[in-house]
RNA sequence: GGCCGAGUGGCAGAGUGGUCAUGCAGCGGAUUGCAAAUCCGUGGACGUCGGUUCGAUUCCGGCCUCGGCCUCCA
C-alpha cells in the first residue's frame, strides 16, 4: 500500500489512482534559458525515483514533464546575446538531455513545449473568459480574475486577504485586482508573439502547464509535482485555471520537493549560489550525485558539501566492493526481510535513505555469507542490484565503477598498473616484503588501492 | 508582518511513546607478512522551558534559532 504526502492535505494519503492499474503524473519541468543545476537535478532525479517505483509496482505510468521554452528570462537572454530565442532554447534543452541522461534519469514519456502548444493554450484561455475567470485589457493582456475563484490560496493555505495585503502595484498597471495574473502578454516590438483573438502576444507562464498537462492527461490526473517553489504562485495558478476552464478537479495529489540548500540557503539562480550539473560531473561521477540526492528523503532539505558527495562515493564503493566477483546470472534471493523493508520504506511517500539504509544492510549479509555460501551471496547481490534498479544506481559493472574512479593527474593506465601488481605478487612469493610494500605504495600514491585476497590480488581507484 | 516547514550523536540523515536506524569518521577485536577490504563488538543524540503520561527525542503549549513562500525561481 503506497502513501504519499498530498500538499493539497497536508497529509500523507494512501495512494490510489483515478484509473486502476494507470497513473498519470505531470513534473513542472525547466525553463531553458541556462544550464541546469543541482536543483533541476534533484526535480529530475526525485521524480524519475518516482515513476520508476509506480512502474516496478505494476502501474502503467504515463509520465509527463514540460519544457517551458517561452518567457521573459528567455527573451531578455537571447537579446543579451543577440540569438533569435529558439536558438537559446535548442541548446539549452540539448544540454538539460545531456545533464539527465547522465544522471540517469529515464526520459520522460512525454515532454511538450510551450511554443508547440499555443492553439490549446488560446483555447483555454477563450474558455477562460467565456466563463467568466478572465478579462481582456486594455492594452491587449488577458488576465485571470483570481476573485471569481473561490478556492484561490487553497494549495498554498494562503488567503486571498493575506495575499491581498501583500500585494504590491506595479506603476501602470492594468489589472483589475493587485493579484490577477497574466494569461496572455500582448507583444511589445521585436519580441516573439503569435497571433491570438487579443492581438499579437505570447502565453503567461501558468496557462502552458494547464494547457498542456489537460490536453496530455486530461481534466482530472493522478499527480502532479514539481520544486517546493511552485506552491504558489504557479501550481495555485494551474490550479485556479485549470478548474476554472474545465469545472472539474486538476491534481489529485500534488508533491514538491525540498530544496538543495548551500551554506544554508536556498541554492538558487536569483541568490547566484549554485552550481551546475556539469560543474559537480567534473568532480564527481554521475552515479555518485544521483546517490547524493536520494540520500535525503524528498521532502527535505538536501545539503549541499563536499564531503556529502565525497560520502556518496564511499557509499557506493561499498555496495560496489560487495557486489564484485558475485556471479548475477542467478535468480534473486526471495523472501527476504530487507527486500520488504525497503519495499516498507519506499511505500512510505518514496523514504528513499530508509530504503537506502536496508540495502547497506543487505550488502552486509551478503558479505557475511560470501564465504560459506557464495550462491547465497550471488542471489543477495542480484536482489541488490534489483533494489538499485528502482532508485536508478548500482547498475554498472563493479569492476569500472571500482576501476573506474578518479585516476589523478599522473593516473597510471590498467596494462601498467597489472604490470606492477605483478611483479608484486612476484615479489611476495619470495617474501620480499620490502619490494612488495614499495610497489603498494608506489600504487597508493597513483590513487590505487590493493586489496589481497586468497585468490590474488584485486585493485581500485580511490 | 502573514503563512508553512525544520531543529537528532564528529558529519550526513531516517525513525519511534518504553529493545537496533543506516552510511562515513572514531575506538577495540578477528582476519592479514604488513596493509586494504570484510566481519564482530563499542562509545556518542534527540534546541529550550513547561504540560499530558507509569514512561517522551517521539504527543501538546510557550520560547529560542534556522530555512522557505508571500516577486522570477526546481
Amino acid at each position: 500500500m503506497l502513501s504519499i504526502y498530498n500538499d493539497l492535505t497536508r497529509a500523507k494519503e494512501t495512494f490510489e489512482p483515478l484509473k486502476p492499474g494507470h497513473v498519470n503524473m505531470y513534473v513542472c519541468g525547466m525553463t531553458v534559458y541556462d544550464l541546469c543545476h543541482l536543483g533541476h537535478a534533484r526535480v529530475m532525479v526525485v521524480f524519475d525515483v518516482v515513476a520508476r517505483y509506480l512502474r516496478s509496482r505494476g502501474y502503467a505510468v504515463t509520465y509527463v514533464r514540460n519544457i517551458t521554452d517561452i518567457d521573459d528570462k528567455i527573451i531578455n537572454r537571447a537579446n543579451e546575446r543577440g540569438e533569435p530565442f529558439h536558438a537559446l532554447t535548442e541548446r539549452y534543452i540539448q544540454a538539460m538531455h545531456e545533464d539527465a541522461a547522465a544522471l540517469g534519469v529515464l526520459p520522460p514519456d512525454q515532454e511538450p513545449r510551450a511554443t508547440e502548444h499555443l492553439p490549446e493554450i488560446i483555447a483555454m484561455v477563450e474558455r477562460l473568459i467565456a466563463r467568466g475567470h478572465a478579462y481582456v485589457a486594455s492594452n491587449g493582456d488577458v488576465y485571470y480574475d483570481v476573485r471569481s475563484f473561490p478556492d484561490y490560496g487553497r494549495l498554498s493555505g494562503k488567503s486571498i486577504e493575506d495575499l491581498q495585503s501583500g500585494a504590491r502595484v506595479e506603476p501602470g498597471e492594468v489589472k483589475r485586482d493587485p493579484l490577477d495574473f497574466a494569461l496572455w502578454k500582448a507583444a511589445k516590438p521585436g519580441e516573439p508573439a503569435w497571433d491570438s483573438p487579443w492581438g499579437q502576444g505570447r502565453p503567461g507562464w501558468h496557462i502552458e502547464c494547464s494547457a498542456m498537462s489537460t490536453k496530455a492527461l486530461g481534466d482530472t490526473f493522478d499527480i502532479h509535482g514539481g520544486g517546493a517553489d511552485l506552491t504558489f504562485p504557479h501550481h495555485e495558478n494551474e490550479i485556479a485555471q485549470s478548474e476554472g476552464a474545465t469545472g472539474h478537479p486538476f491534481v489529485r495529489y500534488w508533491m514538491h520537493n525540498g530544496f538543495v540548500r548551500i551554506n544554508d540557503e536556498k541554492m538558487s539562480k536569483s541568490l547566484g549560489n549554485f552550481f551546475t550539473v556539469r560543474e559537480i560531473l567534473q568532480r564527481y561521477l554521475p552515479e555518485e550525485v544521483r546517490y547524493f540526492i536520494l540520500t535525503s528523503q524528498y521532502r527535505s532539505p538536501l545539503h549541499y558539501a563536499d564531503e556529502q558527495l565525497g560520502n556518496a562515493r564511499s557509499a557506493l564503493t561499498r555496495f560496489y566492493t560487495a557486489l564484485r566477483g558475485l556471479r548475477d546470472d542467478v535468480p534473486a534471493a526471495a523472501g527476504e526481510t530487507l527486500e520488504a523493508r525497503f519495499h516498507a520504506a519506499m511505500e512510505d511517500d518514496f523514504n528513499t535513505p530508509e530504503a537506502l539504509a536496508a540495502m547497506f544492510e543487505l550488502t552486509r549479509e551478503i558479505n557475511r555469507v560470501r564465504g560459506e555460501d557464495p550462491a547465497h551471496a550471488a542471489a543477495l547481490g542480484v536482489l541488490l542490484c534489483q533494489l538499485g534498479g528502482l532508485l536508478g544506481i548500482l547498475q554498472d559493472d563493479p569492476e569500472v565503477y571500482l576501476r573506474g574512479g578518479d585516476g589523478g593527474p599522473a593516473g597510471l593506465g590498467d596494462a601498467e598498473i597489472e604490470t606492477l601488481i605483478e611483479r608484486r605478487s612476484a615479489a611476495k612469493r619470495d617474501k620480499n616484503w620490502s619490494e612488495a610494500d614499495a610497489i603498494r605504495d608506489q600504487l597508493k600514491d597513483a590513487g590505487i588501492v590493493l586489496e589481497d585476497s586468497p585468490a590474488g590480488t584485486t585493485w581500485r581507484r580511490a
